[in-house]
DNA sequence: CGATTCTTTGAAAACAGTCAATCTGTGTGG
DNA sequence: CCACACAGATTGACTGTTTTCAAAGAATCG
C-alpha cells in the first residue's frame, strides 16, 4: 500500500529515498469500505489524502436533496476539500468511497512542514495543484460552452476509465444534468 | 505603474526591497487601449501578466461565433492562458482590453527563474494559484448546481465590482446563458 | 432469490434559446 | 448642439431542450 505511494512519487520526482521515507513516516493509513465516508458535510477537513487503491467521490447535497458531484478520485489521485482545509471552515461536501478504498492521510501541519523541509516535494505538490487548476478550467469551459450532449461526450473522451467505473447518473450529476436527460441523450445518440 | 505592482507584492509578502527590484527589472510594460488584444486565438502565450490598471477579459469563440467568457481580470489580478503557457500550444482564447489597460509582462523563463531564485516569491505565486483554484472550484459548483437565476445572483454577490463594470451580456456569457435569458431573469426578479 | 439500485420511458410543464424588431443610452463628428 | 451611429438591453413569438414526476424494466449484490 505504501508502495503505491512510493511509485507515484518516484514517477514524478527523483526524491532521495530518505526524504521519501520521512514523508511516509507521517502517513496515516485509512481504509474505507464501499459507501463509507472520508468526510461528511459540516465537518472540518484537516488532511491531504492520497488514494492508493479504490475510488472516491466528492459531492454536495442541495436543499432539494439533489446531489452534485464535484469530483471523482481514483487510485493515484489526491482528494479532500481544499477550501475547508485552508480556511478551517465546515465543509459543504461529502467524500464517499464508491469501492473499497485505501487512503494515506497526511495531517495539514505535517504536510506543510514536509513541503517546507523538502523542496522537491513542495515542487511536486505545486505541480499537482497546477494540473488540477488546468483541469478545472477545462471543466468550466465545457460547462459554459457545450450542449448537454457534448458535455457528456467530452466527459467520456477525457475520463474514459471513470466513465466505465461509475453509474451513469453520477456522470449526469458531474456534468450538471438530470439522469433522465442523460439517458435520453444516449439513446438518441445510438440511433445514429 | 510599477508602484501598483510593488504595493501588490508588499501586501502579500515581505520581500526584501532588492528582490522586488530584481523582479521588476524583468517586467515588460505593455499598454493596451480599449478593444486591443493581449492575446489572440491561435497564438502561443508566453508570459505571466499582471494588470496594473484597466480591465481585461479572456474568452473563446465557438464555431457558431458565440463568445464564451472564461475570465475577467481587473487591476491587481493576473491574466494569461496557463494551458498555452505550460504546453506551448496555440491558445484557444482571446484576451481583450475592456478599458485602457496597463500591464506588466514577465517572460516565462524569467518568471520561472525568479521563482527558483526567490523562494518567497515562489510561495506567493503558489498562493495565488491556490486561490485561483478555489475560485474555479466554486464556479464549477455553481455551474452544476444552481438555476440560471441563482447563477446570476451568485455572480453579482461574489463579484459586485465586476458586475458594475461590464455589460450585462458579458455576465450572461460568463455564467453560460444567453443575453436574452439574463434580461428576462432580471426583469422577472424586479417584479417582486 | 429478493432487495436494492440503476436505467429507461412517457407525458406534461417549466425553462432556455433563437431570431427579429424595437427601445435606450452614449458618444462622436458635423 | 444636434443628429446620427452604435452598442447594449428589452420584448415578443416561436422552437427546442430539459426537468419533473411517476412507473416500469434491467441489472446487480448480498
Amino acid at each position: 500500500m505504501l508502495e503505491v505511494f512510493k511509485k507515484y512519487i518516484n514517477d514524478k520526482a527523483s526524491l532521495p529515498e530518505e526524504d521519501l521515507n520521512e514523508i511516509l513516516s507521517y502517513a496515516i493509513i485509512k481504509k474505507l469500505r464501499r459507501r463509507q465516508f472520508l468526510l461528511q458535510e459540516g465537518d472540518i477537513w484537516r488532511y491531504n489524502a492520497f488514494i492508493c487503491s479504490g475510488f472516491v467521490r466528492t459531492y454536495s447535497v442541495d436543499d432539494k436533496g439533489t446531489e452534485h458531484i464535484m469530483n471523482f478520485s481514483p487510485e493515484n489521485y489526491w482528494t479532500g476539500d481544499r477550501e475547508s482545509l485552508t480556511n478551517e471552515t465546515p465543509s459543504k461536501f461529502n467524500i464517499e468511497a464508491l469501492e473499497n478504498t485505501e487512503i494515506l492521510l497526511f495531517k495539514k501541519e505535517d504536510f506543510e512542514m514536509l513541503c517546507r523541509k523538502i523542496s522537491l516535494f513542495n515542487n511536486l505538490v505545486n505541480n499537482i495543484l497546477h494540473k488540477s487548476f488546468l483541469t478545472s478550467q477545462s471543466r468550466i469551459h465545457s460547462n459554459i460552452s457545450l450542449t448537454s450532449e457534448d458535455k457528456y461526450n467530452n466527459f467520456v473522451l477525457k475520463f474514459p476509465t471513470i466513465a466505465n467505473r461509475v453509474p451513469q447518473h453520477m456522470i449526469a450529476s458531474y456534468i450538471g444534468i438530470s439522469p433522465e436527460t442523460l439517458s435520453r441523450i444516449r439513446s438518441q445518440a445510438t440511433k445514429k
